[in-house]
DNA sequence: TTAATATATCAATATAATTTGATTAAGGAG
DNA sequence: CTCCTTAATCAAATTATATTGATATATTAA
């Protein structure tokens, strides 16, 4: 008795599962408009954003987690400061040319 | 007394809120494995997709309102039938070349 | 006309994501 | 050490989305 494993379909699925996730994290206004403070300020402490965005900061945090785990964006710490900047080569591989412009200085297009 | 209206913002807003909408539709494993249905067998008809993607017919009709919504993919009716396909002009200007290969016939890239 | 099929929609439920305010942990400054 | 700042996390409440099964509408077929 031959058992048929749908090789194709699993990897399909985890295929979709994974742009799942970061179709997920950009489908927020809020998230939108972080990526794109990041793309004009570069890199920033979340404390810096805070006021630009106008939100709390355990608000700020959840939202900035979310973009991490998509790996949208990218951290780096400094003592007690948190660093996060957009990845802009995840950026490049996911979206449009066209649409990168609002993850890019404003000269870029 | 001077009033400042903040156009650029207001229009970034805008933006924002498009772009919520798309992601927001692509957002989701189920949808894109639609779009991939869509992408390879090009124009089909509710009926059709029901067994290939095995959903209930009133959840998949959800769920292709969403993308229709989103402008993602178009409909035409004939009859009692409704016929969908992917929006290619769409999906290229939102995704990268990359990845517009899971809504393009196998041989694309 | 009657029966069958295709699709959309509705209301109720279930599930998931977001917001809020409080707490925690870890640094740095005095 | 003690106080202050930065940022992450937690639990509860709120809001948004998805699923289900039933029903409605329209078209086609007999």
């Amino acid at each position: 008795m031959d058992i048929k494993i749908p090789l194709e379909d699993v990897s399909l699925d985890s295929v979709f599962e994974k742009y799942e996730a970061k179709f997920k994290a950009l489908a927020d206004k809020k998230r939108l408009h972080i990526m794109n403070i990041l793309t004009i300020n570069g890199s920033m402490c979340v404390c810096d954003i805070e006021p630009i965005i106008g939100m709390t900061q355990s608000k700020l945090s959840y939202h900035l987690k979310i973009l991490l785990d998509a790996g949208l964006i990218e951290k780096e710490t400094k003592g007690t400061w948190s660093y996060y900047q957009v990845n802009q080569k995840e950026l490049n591989a996911l979206l449009s040319e066209q649409l990168c412009c609002i993850f890019k200085p404003p000269g870029c297009c």
